[in-house]
DNA sequence: TATTTTACTGACCGAACGGTTAGTCGCGGG
DNA sequence: CCCGCGACTAACCGTTCGGTCAGTAAAATA
């Protein structure tokens, strides 16, 4: 007769031991990169035993792809936040979310780095697919944005959506990138903070800088 | 009476097992990021032995640093070739240097990986000035560019120079980066040569997206 | 209460790590 | 001719790597 197993945990609790390995690995995999941390450095981290962190992952790339799972679920749902405030025209839609966008990107950095780094890796399959997920499906939706707009005759229809798209999460993606780099360039401006970033961006995209003589 | 020491080498010119060290730690180290690479690794691909390796460079960081120096350097003067044909047109010059820049990063995947990989280690301190000053003098550059462009009031004086160019060399770079990944999008059509992505970004920065009506 | 299951640990493993040592080989200068 | 020196290597060092295992304490199950 087989035994039905019948976990302790109700499906999606964990024990406090392991939710602190989560953590602590997300932590120092952030910061680190994959290879740069060893299974001690996190144990020693989360205050546990190393054999412990065997006990509840099945290996070095197992945690870390649930890591990584965790990261790009909590980089998706911060994308759908506040979902309800969106305006009505269509430019502000795309501004709201270009905003939104890169508050979300620097409110989770360490989940941010993670899919940076994962998508960095060219030899690795580990979890590049999840990390091109995540890319591929913020991507979309500005594309999608984008052509409302453009059917509004709000945006000009000779422009490529996804070129625009691109350029947006390009510019927020290599704000994040470089916000601590930035800091030590003179003659910048424009990085005081996120909003004024944001605004200063999508002004200069919206009209462009050539001057209309 | 001391002795003067006549290097069988002259000054820059370094043994075949020497060069063939720097090569292929260049290769290796671009593609998998330092720690992922192991002297063995390096050892085998040059086909020299490991020792061979700490005979030529006192470590592996000092072996990671030389070949960050190289990479800097090469990434330095690719952006000084051809400095003659130089149009009089002050936008044509700026479309000039963005596409060039494209051209380079894409020219020299090792190198502008090298360099990427290294902005991203933010715990280390290793190479970091070295990528940062590489960053940052094409920034400026840039800078000094659309200034000039200002000055002849070609590009709109209420711009502020410093995000334009920030937003030049971000476009660049995150083509760079998301390049492999972009093939996997739908319905991204900007990308199929450097030089279609390079007019398309600057034409778009250059005339805005938004419908004037 | 008796039994299973889970969380957790210290001791341990072979392999691979960065780095060292002792020594061989070939070549150029005195 | 030989001697010193740079290029180069096999063997080795102590340490740390990812991962295993036997066992314990506690909690859940029966």
């Amino acid at each position: 007769m087989p035994k039905i197993k019948l976990n302790t945990n109700a499906d999606n609790t964990l024990s406090k031991g392991a939710l602190s390995i989560l953590r602590e690995a997300e932590e120092l995999f952030a910061t680190k990169g994959f290879d740069a941390v060893s299974i001690n450095d996190i144990a020693k981290q989360a205050g546990v035993s190393k054999a412990n962190i065997f006990h509840h992952f099945q290996s070095k790339d197992g945690l870390f792809l649930e890591v990584l799972k965790i990261a790009c679920n909590r980089s998706a749902q911060a994308l759908d936040a506040a979902p309800e405030l969106l305006p009505d025209d269509p430019l502000a839609r795309i501004n709201n979310f270009f905003s939104g966008h890169l508050q979300a990107l620097l409110a989770q950095p360490r989940s941010t780095r993670l899919i940076q780094w994962e998508l960095m890796m060219n030899g690795e399959q580990r979890g590049k697919r999840l990390a091109e997920e995540v890319f591929a499906e913020t991507f979309s939706r500005v594309v999608s944005l984008v052509r409302e707009a453009q059917s509004h005759e709000i945006i000009k229809s000779e422009v490529d959506a996804s070129l625009l798209a691109f350029l947006l999460i390009g510019a927020n993606v290599f704000f994040f990138e470089t916000r601590d780099v930035l800091k030590h360039l003179p003659d910048v401006n424009f990085a005081k903070s996120p909003e004024q970033y944001s605004t200063a961006v999508f002004d200069l995209l919206a009209r462009g800088f050539e001057k209309v003589s």
